[in-house]
DNA sequence: CGAAAACTTGCGCGGCGCGCAAAAAGATGT
DNA sequence: ACATCTTTTTGCGCGCCGCGCAAGTTTTCG
C-alpha cells in the first residue's frame, strides 16, 4: 500500500522543500544578510546543524527552485516528438519549465516582480543563482545530446546549451528590470524566435 | 614628474595585482580550500584586513583576472571601426580580449590547461567565476548599445550580450575539458561562426 | 611645512560550514 | 510484536571568513 515511494524518501523530498522555500520567503522579506540559517531551519521544523545536510549554503538553498527547472525542461524536451524542429522542441520545453508546476505556480506571478530583485542584490545569491543555470544549461545539454545523437563533448552542442542558458537569463533579468513586462512565457518566446534569426548581419 | 598618474593609485592597481595573482598562484598550487586569505595577503606583502579591502572574498579575488577582460573587450570593441560588420567586431573584439594582454600573457598558455580545472572544482570559485562573466556581460552590452545606438535596456541587445558571454563561457568550458585542444583564439573563432549561422534548422 | 584626505592595520564580533559521535526515527526480518 | 540494522537528525566544537571600528601611517595639496 506504499504511495509509490517509501516514507523516508517522501520526508527527505518535503523538508528540503520546506528549507528552500522558507529560505526564499525570508529572504524576501529580510534581504538575505538579515537571515540566519537558525532562522530557516527553524522556519521548517529542524535543527540549523540539519539544513546543511541538505544545503551546503543559504544561497544553494535559494537557487536549488532555479536548478529544479534544468529537470523538468530536459525531461520535456525528451518528451516531445522527435521529429520536430530542434529549435521548437526547446523554445516548448523551457516555456513549460516556467509555466508547468508541480503543485504549485512556478511562473512567477506579479507578486513576485517585486521580491524577486531584491534577492538577486546580494553577491553570493548572484553567484549561487547562475550556478544554478549553469546545472540548468547542463541538463539541457544532455538532453540535447540524447535527441540529436551529437555527442556532448563537443563544442557545437555547448554552444547550443549556452545560448539557451543566456537565453533564459536574459528573459528574467528583462522582466525583473522592465516597467511593466509580459509574462516571461511570452518573453521567453520573443527571445528565442530572435535568436532563430541569428545575430545581426549589419 | 607624475607619470601619468598619482603615485597613489598606481600603488593601489599595483597591490590589487599582487593579491589577485598570488590568490590565482596559491589556489592553484594547494586548492581553493586550503588556502587562507591570510596567506595571500602575506604574498602580497600586506595584511589580511587590507585584503578585505580590496576583495570581499577570496573567490572574487581569483575572479578579477577574467571580469577585467570585460573592460578590454569592450574598449577594443568601441575602438573598432563604425562600419565593420557588428558580429565581426565583437568577434575580433573578444578574440582580442584573450590575446592582446596589458604586460603579460592573457591567453592562459598550456601550463594553465592542467591547471585551471582545479580551481574551477570549487564551487565557490564557480559561482564566482560566472559573475565574473556576467560583469563581462555587461561590459560588452554597454559597448554594443554604445556602438548601436540601441538602448541597453531593450531585450535584443541583453540576448545579443548573452550569448557572447554564453559563447565564451562554452569555448573556455571545451578548451579545459578537450584532450589537445587548438588555442582559445581559434576556439573563439570557430564558436562564433558557429552562432552566425544561427540555431539548426532541423 | 602643516592640515586634510586616503589607505593600512589590529582587534573583536557574529556568523558560517563542517567533522564527529551520540540519539532518534524509519526500514527490515522473524 | 520484537530485536536489529540502516539512515537521518541533532548538539557540540572548531577554524575561518567578512566586516565595523578606531587608531596609526602614508600620500596629496595648499
Amino acid at each position: 500500500m506504499a504511495t509509490e515511494k517509501g516514507l523516508r524518501e517522501r520526508k527527505k523530498e518535503q523538508t528540503r522543500e520546506a528549507l528552500s522555500w522558507a529560505a526564499i520567503r525570508l529572504t524576501v522579506e529580510r534581504g538575505f544578510d538579515n537571515v540566519l540559517v537558525e532562522d530557516i531551519a527553524a522556519a521548517a521544523g529542524v535543527s540549523a546543524r540539519t539544513f546543511n545536510n541538505y544545503f551546503s549554503s543559504k544561497a544553494e538553498a535559494i537557487a536549488a527552485r532555479h536548478a529544479d527547472r534544468g529537470r523538468r525542461i530536459a525531461a520535456e524536451l525528451l518528451a516531445r516528438p522527435a521529429d520536430e524542429p530542434l529549435w521548437t522542441a526547446i523554445t516548448e520545453a523551457v516555456v513549460a519549465g516556467f509555466t508547468g508546476a508541480p503543485g504549485g505556480q512556478t511562473d512567477p506571478g506579479p507578486q513576485w516582480r517585486k521580491q524577486v530583485p531584491i534577492m538577486l542584490d546580494s553577491p553570493a545569491l548572484q553567484g549561487e543563482f547562475l550556478r544554478a543555470n549553469a546545472a540548468v544549461e547542463a541538463d539541457i545539454l544532455a538532453a540535447i545530446s540524447a535527441r540529436t545523437g551529437i555527442d556532448s563533448g563537443q563544442l557545437y552542442p555547448k554552444l547550443l546549451a549556452g545560448t539557451v542558458g543566456a537565453a533564459i537569463l536574459a528573459v528574467l533579468d528583462h522582466w525583473r528590470q522592465a516597467e511593466d513586462p509580459p509574462p516571461v512565457a511570452e518573453l521567453l518566446r520573443e527571445a528565442f524566435g530572435l535568436l532563430a534569426q541569428g545575430p545581426p548581419t549589419r
